[in-house]
RNA sequence: CGGGGAGUAGCGCAGCCCGGUAGCGCAUCUGUUUUGGGAACAGAGGGUCGCAGGUUCGAAUCCUGUCUCCCCGACCA
């Protein structure tokens, strides 16, 4: 089987390159996804430029460009929150211990991967280093939020008293920290950053509504700004929130064929309105239970993005979220016409910055740092900036510009840069088009990857463990009918996928009904479920 | 957290076994010649060899501890 990134591709312009010049193409990383997709990875983040390690484990320094990329998420994500009348709050990083104590789940999966504050003072060593003072020792230590049903519950029990306080319906951007044991860059770090909604409603109807609302606006967020085709569907039992009744989540194929979680959607019934005393008073005067819901996405999504729109060039950034949509190269070199040069690379800029692209201002960068055009090119190339224009004193003469589309690099023909010298009016006028064919083009690309590794209609486990066998190394996922088990039953079914590597994604919202048998029960199947390799 | 691998200049690596002036390629800086598409040549700068102890006349090299990263597993909304 070929790798996913070369399906879906038909007779595009990748495809020939691939046949016609590959051999003489010199790429841009060193790495190639089919060689290896976890290297590669890492080669992305450190060429694009985007984080670095720290020195604290599982923490990572997020540089300029993978910083910028997760603020245009924020800001669209943003707006989406708020065009729904959810309103921003800040809450404590430091949570109490004996907030977690109460939801008997929640501590449960939380419990393994906490930081914990024990002291508030530091004190000579006597060795010339510091400890922490034993006599500066907390009465009650703190933990670091990991996530924040708790704190928030707290604060609903006290906004809340009566149904007219409802629905109650907050957000926060915040930083997270779970102590994991294995990290990852973007994808699992000890410490990420991300928002999560906390919302508290008078019926399960209403919190269910919100539920998928939330799930539907992560989805859209994920398709129509990150380019990142998604399915969306609820979680099974064993993959459910610490303390949820139902988590449904967003899930990303990646380009190796594994399964991205990339938001989820709880419905948290009334579990932690009774851990936090979250009520209120109804029209008849009876004390209810609210209904409360939470929902998160988080800085993982620059990852699923790399893994989703990288190529063997680098990344390539979906226009509506690029920091910079458009980088104008001029050629300096030392020269008197130099100056000319740069003048009018600057009303090439001032031209496109007026304009409107994607519904926004557009983003136009002259990259004025020294050094030759050629060698920035690559840089940028690497960063993956969806349009890159180089700007010469010929093409100033000529009012021309060598314009350069990361979503066709190669020329197929010559497997060189694919530059088209384009009249300079002309691609002012047509620049706002370009990024929108760009954005349009890498999700196209995206979804018929994933739509081609979607395997359904398999019937039994022994044609999974076929499908999913070790010589085969992009597999994509699998749709099975099954009984929906729980408890123990479910227990085993997901031990006997572990086995082969493999884990219940979701049950996509809205599938078709099922009409056979269980695949692992042998009983009468209910719904469809997706099964995957996962990271 | 268990098993394996690694940490030497911004990046990629050699040197370690067998202790004796810290090296190579790319990148950077300077100069010259070039230059319409990832320039060539010459010269130069840059390293407490992850950190802390120990052995030794002498440690990148040997020993102990520790931190961080990568891979496999366990774990993980």
């Amino acid at each position: 089987m070929s790798p996913p990134w070369r399906q879906g591709e038909g007779d595009c312009h990748f495809s020939r390159v691939i046949a016609t010049a590959m051999s003489a193409i010199r790429h841009a990383l060193n790495t190639k996804r089919e060689d290896d997709f976890a290297a590669w990875y890492q080669e992305v983040i450190s060429a694009a430029d985007m984080a670095e390690e720290s020195g604290v484990r599982g923490c990572m320094v997020i540089k300029p460009w993978g910083y910028g990329i997760w603020e245009r998420i924020q800001r669209l994500m943003d707006d989406r929150i708020k065009a729904a009348g959810v309103q921003n709050c800040y809450f404590p990083i430091f949570i109490p211990l004996a907030n977690f104590e109460r939801e008997a789940e929640h501590v449960e999966g939380f419990a393994k991967e906490m930081a914990v504050v024990t002291h508030h003072r530091l004190i000579a060593d006597g060795k010339g280093g510091l400890i922490p003072d034993p006599e500066a020792k907390l009465e009650e230590p703190l933990v670091v939020r990991p996530t924040s049903e708790t704190i928030i519950g707290d604060a609903m029990a006290r906004w809340i008293q009566s149904w007219r306080d409802l629905p109650l319906l907050t957000n926060q951007w915040a930083n997270v920290v779970r102590w994991e044991m294995r990290t990852r860059m973007f994808l699992r770090t000890s410490e990420f950053l991300w928002q999560e909604g906390h919302t508290a409603h008078a019926t399960r109807e209403d919190a269910l509504e919100e539920t998928h609302r939330a799930l539907e606006m992560y989805r859209a967020c994920a398709e129509d700004d990150l380019a990142m085709p998604v399915i969306a569907g609820e979680k099974p039992e064993n993959e459910r929130f610490p303390g949820a009744d139902e988590t449904w989540s967003i899930e990303a194929m990646m380009q190796d064929g594994k399964a991205l979680q990339a938001g989820t959607s709880h419905y948290l019934g009334t579990n932690f309105a009774h851990a936090a005393g979250i009520k209120y008073q109804d029209k008849e005067g009876g004390e209810q239970f609210c209904h409360t819901t939470s929902w998160g996405v988080s800085t993982r999504l620059v990852g699923g993005i790399i893994m989703t729109h990288g190529d063997d060039d680098g990344l390539r950034v979906p226009p509506k979220i690029a920091p910079h949509q458009i980088v104008i190269l001029p050629m300096l070199r030392d020269k008197p016409e130099d100056g000319a040069v740069l003048a009018y690379c600057e009303e090439v800029r001032a031209a496109l910055a007026d304009q409107s692209a994607l519904g926004e201002p557009m983003r136009v960068l002259l990259d004025k740092t020294p050094g030759k055009a050629a060698g920035k090119r690559w840089d940028w190339v690497r960063k993956g900036a969806p349009i890159i224009v180089e700007v010469g004193p010929r093409d100033m003469e000529n009012g021309k510009l060598a314009v350069l589309r990361r979503d066709r690099l190669w020329n197929p023909d010559n497997g060189k840069p694919n530059f088209d010298f384009a009249d300079r009016d002309a691609f002012i006028g047509g620049a706002a088009d370009m990024l929108g064919e760009i954005q349009q083009a890498l999700f196209a690309e995206a979804r018929e990857r994933r739509d081609a590794n979607i395997t359904r209609g398999v019937t039994s486990m022994d044609e999974v463990a076929a499908h999913f066998a070790e010589d085969k190394r992009y597999p994509g996922w699998v749709e099975v009918e099954w009984s929906k088990p729980s408890g123990e039953t479910l227990d085993k079914v997901v031990e006997q996928l572990k086995a082969l590597k493999l884990t219940l994604r979701n049950v996509p919202r809205g599938g078709e009904a099922a009409s056979g048998t269980c695949i692992f029960t042998g009983e009468p199947a209910v719904e469809r479920v997706l099964v995957a390799r996962a990271y």
